[in-house]
DNA sequence: AATACGGGGAG
DNA sequence: CTCCCAGTATT
């Protein structure tokens, strides 16, 4: 064992702690929709949802996924704008086309079954180190750490470890200390006591020390210093985009939508058109809008009053969205990704929630 | 090592 | 407002 690991672990009672831990996680555990089995595909698509996302917000979304797509072959052929659709609100977008597609590759190379090994695991698009160990740990009870943020702060605690969790050398300090810590009898249990633990006690603003389950484990709470772990560096702040977006009428009440890149912010949903505006131009913001209409669809358009403006927040940046009615006489040549659609097609079109706010105003 | 990538809930 | 959540891919 590494020398750093080896002082870590010094006087440590894993052998009670994994006890004490496991112990409280059989009594008090939480009854959730991927617990209701081992399905191996089902906690691999709960892991995928639960990437920086609540157990809370999941919830609704795994049911109805694990409706529409119940097996890995039934995703597999899957529209992919079905699987968006299913996934929209949800964010993290490429999580649900990195599935599939990783859905495909076990469906053509593995029978359907789901890899039991880090070898094939790891080659699947979207499933990293924490990924692969759940699967491997929740699905398969193979001993393998699943280090994810409830993890870092729990063992942090636990055992006093100052290091900065934004970097990745902290994350594999961990995942090699929980390889020395885990219980290889109930390998399962223990990473997601670990994360229960952290999500229900071990909270990051106000845990529940007294409470806790293993709080005579913990050096933290020795030392009463457990508010000041984990330790991370922060992150700067964000960008601000401004937005000029256009509710574009034609002669029968259709709506003018148009499908995002393949790749990037948001890749493969739908939006109302739209332009970043220049606030140096000398022009105003309608004769903006009708300028760029005319370039990108030739197209002439009337525009109304402002309608209304929204903030979409990302992780990275800030849309600040200006939205106009408008209409036009004019009609489009077919194209796959841009349109008029009605008020039932453009329902079954996955949006991001920014525009969904705003079609949800529209008078049709 | 740093950045892109959503959205929402807690304090 | 800030933080951060059962993280991963790309540069």
């Amino acid at each position: 064992m590494e020398a750093k690991l080896e002082k870590i672990l010094n006087n440590f009672d894993k052998l009670k702690f994994q006890f004490d831990l496991i112990q409280w996680f059989l009594n008090e555990q939480r009854i959730l929709p991927w617990r209701q089995d081992k399905d191996p595909y089902k906690i691999w698509v709960s892991e995928i949802m639960l990437q920086q996302t609540r157990v809370e917000t999941v919830i609704p979304y795994f049911t109805n996924f694990i409706e529409k797509f119940p097996s890995p072959e039934s995703l597999a052929k899957a529209e992919e704008e079905h699987v968006l659709k299913a996934w929209e609100g949800l964010g993290y977008y490429s999580r649900a086309r990195n599935l599939q597609s990783a859905v495909k590759e076990v469906v053509a190379e593995y029978g359907g079954k789901v890899p039991d090994n880090v070898e094939e695991l790891s080659k699947l698009k979207g499933v990293g180190p924490y990924t692969q160990g759940a699967i491997l740990s929740i699905a398969y009870n193979i001993p393998e750490p699943a280090v994810d943020g409830n993890v870092m702060r729990v063992l942090s605690r636990i055992l006093l470890i100052k290091d900065d969790i934004a970097k990745v050398s902290t994350r594999k300090l961990f995942e090699n200390i929980v390889r020395e810590i885990i219980s290889v009898d109930q390998p399962s249990e223990f990473n997601q006591s670990l994360m229960e633990l952290g999500a229900l006690v071990c909270t990051p603003k106000s845990p529940s020390c007294l409470l806790c389950p293993v709080q005579n484990h913990c050096r933290a709470f020795s030392e009463g210093i457990q508010h000041e772990l984990p330790y991370k560096t922060t992150k700067k702040k964000v960008k601000e985009v401004f937005i000029t977006a256009l509710i574009l009428k034609n002669k029968t009440g259709e709506i003018l939508v148009q499908k995002r890149p393949n790749e990037g912010l948001l890749a493969n949903l739908w939006e109302l058109p739209n332009h970043e505006l220049q606030l140096n131009s000398m022009h105003g913001e309608s004769e903006q809008i009708q300028r760029f209409m005319k370039e990108k669809y030739n197209l002439d358009v009337t525009v109304g009053d402002h309608f209304m403006n929204l903030k979409h927040e990302f992780s990275h940046l800030v849309w600040k969205i200006d939205v106009y009615p408008a209409y036009t006489d004019g009609a489009l040549p077919k194209a796959d990704n841009s349109q008029f659609v009605s008020r039932e097609e453009l329902s079954k079109l996955p949006f991001p929630v920014s525009y969904k706010k705003i079609i949800s105003e529209i008078q049709w």
